[in-house]
DNA sequence: TAGGATAGCTACCCATCAGTATGGTCGAGG
DNA sequence: CCTCGACCATACTGATGGGTAGCTATCCTA
């Protein structure tokens, strides 16, 4: 599109110590760019709190106490504002992946420090985005850029699992279905953290990958077995907030 | 509002060529019970296919083949609409809570057969409205109702995970977050079910129950630890359809 | 100091859609 | 035959909200 220069010319003359006239333009470029992330993160928040479709660009707008034709000045269409949020959330998954290419540890553990970063990325502000951007509201050639991405990170999960049965370090099963119980889980997390921020992505991934990888039946070994019988069906209404 | 009958339509089948009754309305087959029903499933499936906001009573008309205010004469507003199809679904999973009531079998097996009803009702028709309705498309009062009765079935299934870890049937965890987990796993079948139906809900839930019980870890006596090592990051792509 | 890019605003357009006013049709009871 | 009421259609309203036209102000470079 501009493929400005934007470096300052390295021409002799002018004596080259003096602030380059150039660099007004270029911090130009940057809050440019600033503001463009900001108007996206707003985006992100309003979505999050009210939803895609019960957020108008007016709401954006005001967030940024600024006017609609301002936020069309950085962004071009409502549809790529949601696009945006989505790509952000998801490049935080992808770099999970890049970091655990190369450790040497069994695939479970490998999956596991996934799944801790996949939980981190969907109580981000971005999550909702991530997770409930529905390729209903989108273009078809964004839905199916979104599934694109959406597929390479399920089948990176499927991958870990495949690589944890042949090393060992996970148990036989299904590795699409299993994939898909893992990331339901961690995806649902978009859905009721909104509401309640008492733990921390990070707190809540590491409870999920506990779960996941002891399972409910308990262990041979390591379990308290036949606890007092006597207070079953006893348990009062717990105190607990409503939890959606 | 009231509507105090509208039993949930029956998730059955229904051959998808659920032929409106207006079509055989020519023998003047007058119940207005099993319109209204026909109103709500047909909103049920528009609602799943395109979701709730890209999709206009017109569509809902025009699928069954009579017009819009013709919809209105059955039911008084989309957003009443939305909430019948929720509670439709909703109702198969607190069915399924009272069947295991009686049942003398440890909490774990309870909980189980819980959560096979659970998975199975997210998959039918009425699934998407169930899971994805969002409260922010509805008023504040039906807000309220739709969150108590999601509050009912997470305490439900927190209560199962209490019993089963005083049983000794469910190994110590936090019940909060288990039942998140578990739910959420089970929720998300809706985002991805609508486009990959090979196999049933019931199957899909019998899946995900072996994978919550067994655990991701190999179980002492019954792994076979320790398969060859060679293939390591060998798994070409595999022919897997996108599955999102 | 002119000319141009940057950045933001006011005011508008217009498609969509939830919901309604009104009136017609048809069967049933008189 | 006539009316009543259940049922459904045509044709509208009103509001919302995505997106745009075009003016203005400011700063930068020449």
């Amino acid at each position: 599109m501009n493929s400005r220069r934007a470096s300052p010319p390295a021409a002799g003359k002018q004596p080259e110590t003096a602030a380059s006239p150039w660099r007004a333009s270029r911090e130009r470029l940057r809050d440019r760019a600033l503001k463009r992330e900001a108007v996206i993160r707003a985006a992100a928040r309003e979505f999050n709190r009210k939803g895609y479709h019960n957020t108008s660009l007016d709401d954006i707008a005001a967030r940024l106490e600024v006017t609609k034709p301002t936020v069309y000045y950085y962004v071009t269409s409502k549809e790529q504002l949601l696009f945006q949020c989505f790509v952000a959330g998801v490049e935080q998954i992808r770099a999970a992946f890049r970091d655990v290419r190369h450790l040497e540890v069994p695939a479970r553990e490998r999956l596991n420090a996934v799944l801790r970063h996949y939980g981190e990325a969907v109580a981000s502000e971005f999550g909702w985005c991530m997770v409930r951007a529905e390729d209903q509201d989108l273009s078809p050639a964004m839905s199916r850029h979104i599934k694109a991405l959406k597929s390479e990170i399920d089948h990176g999960i499927r991958r870990l699992i495949r690589e944890g049965m042949q090393d060992g370090s996970i148990q036989p099963c299904d590795p699409k279905m299993t994939a898909f119980a893992l990331a339901g889980a961690l995806n649902w997390i978009a859905h009721w953290y909104r509401e309640d921020h008492s733990l921390t992505g990070a707190q809540i991934a590491a409870a999920f990958v506990a779960v996941f990888e002891g399972g409910l039946r308990p262990r041979a070994g390591s379990a308290p077995l036949a606890v007092r019988r006597g207070t079953r069906r006893r348990a009062r209404r717990p105190a607990q907030a409503v939890a959606r």
